[in-house]
DNA sequence: CAAGCGGCTCGACCAAAATCAAGATCCAGG
DNA sequence: CCTGGATCTTGATTTTGGTCGAGCCGCTTG
């Protein structure tokens, strides 16, 4: 009991300032942890097979879960890598028919799970709620998006150092050193290459004032990955419209 | 006055069956239609350019659209290829932020388009309208991950193996001969490939018993696409558990 | 009918990334 | 402190699809 009561708090503490639940009421809030369950799963467990019905909305709690695709020969893609507070599955509910998706632990993992029906329901009652799914689908779809851009448009380089970029700015961007929250083979599959060639392009960055040494990023200046911004994430950089920014300027 | 009336007719036939507008009443659908306008371009007019705001939804109403993205050299992938009854930008106004994709005609097209706030209002007003929303956006999401499938995981023929057994059920798959509806160049360009390899891949496919001249697709039988099939187009399969198909058989 | 144009096809060549095959490094467990 | 396994790196080789150039087909236009 003390136990459960714990885990409820965690979950609370975790899941209650995140998209979708941020806009709903404490009572509101508190009937849906009621609705769904915490499970803990070890390193490589599927919790969504490519081809099932979708069932559950996921909510990552602690470690991390990846979303994939794979054929028939065993090549994969993986799609989404997820931190604690992020989602997955609530996209598949809403397509209907079946998951296109794999859904996999990335080493030992808690997760809230949200029955299928429970999140229908609630964008039907409760229309904000429905807004801020929107809202998550749709940044998931931007993400897909992007990802078509990464792997047709952009060269093995510019993919990492835009990959990279994303991940200075989402560590704030302050600090000229940070780590890389996966692993490389998991951030080579989910760029659409192989680890030889994620190898081979780390060595090239040097070039570009940018040295990777085990999970340690390590940027020459603030601007080293300015090469390799876009429009989309012009828009979050910290530095936009600086003089300082050569890139920017253009 | 005649011809607006008659314009809106066309729109009125065109739209009110399909999503999001199908579960909407009479009254608030003649309101919608208010609430937009009906806009002619000819060939090649951008509607929307990467990093444009998202200003307005677009629907379909005769000829056809395109979705793209594209980088600094010139070099594109076509995203979506739409035909009447279709509608873009829905996603990208829940997207928050600019427009990650470019909107641009296919030869002579007219389209409806709504104000993009005019669209949130309606969803914050109407959870059925919501909801559809949510499919549609979840539908365009799945064709995203379809196309990560394709680019990264599939040969091009496969991938136009699978492409020509999509465009087949699309036409009721009861007739062995269909016609392309979109030019090669574009269809390669959907695909992630160069016109080049897209017909030589065409001609790979004889040894398969189909066939493409012009625009025009013949099959050697009912089941010369089977090959191509996947677990998501297997759901829509009018032959789905036949025996005769080898490939579902397994 | 001829000319011109756009879209498609096809062959020869080339560049880039995958594959294959060793090593190097790091970490966990004994 | 040593050992075994997973992960990553590196070089050599192969494969694939892109690039370039030329020619063809079908359609429009004069």
């Amino acid at each position: 009991m003390t136990d459960s009561t714990n885990m409820l708090a965690v979950v609370w503490q975790r899941l209650r300032k995140v998209q979708p639940f941020a806009d709903l009421s404490d009572d509101r809030f508190q009937s849906v942890l009621g609705g769904g369950m915490i499970r803990t799963f070890t390193d490589g467990h599927i919790l969504v097979h490519q081809g099932d019905p979708p069932s559950h909305m996921f909510f990552v709690l602690e470690g991390q879960l990846r979303t994939l695709l794979s054929n028939e020969d065993g090549r994969e893609v993986t799609l989404r890598l997820l931190d604690p507070g992020v989602s997955c599955m609530g996209t598949v509910l809403f397509m209907g028919g079946l998951s296109p998706v794999t859904v996999e632990t990335v080493g030992e993992v808690r997760v809230f799970q949200l029955p299928g029906h429970f999140v229908k329901n609630l964008v039907l009652q409760h229309p904000p709620f429905a807004n801020s799914m929107l809202g998550i689908i749709a940044a998931n779809y931007r993400g897909a998006i992007q990802q078509i851009d990464t792997v047709t448009l952009r060269t093995p380089l510019q993919r990492i150092g835009h990959y990279l970029l994303v991940e200075h700015i989402l560590n704030g961007s302050d600090d000229l050193m940070f780590e890389l929250r996966f692993k490389k083979s998991l951030i080579a599959s989910h760029l659409g290459m192989t680890p030889e060639t994620l190898s081979r392009a780390f060595r090239k960055m040097q070039q570009y004032g940018i040295t990777i040494d085990g999970q340690t990023v390590r940027l020459k200046d603030a601007f080293a990955l300015c090469h390799f911004c876009d429009l989309d994430t012009k828009e979050c950089c910290p530095f936009r419209g600086s003089k300082d920014c050569l890139i920017c300027e253009i």
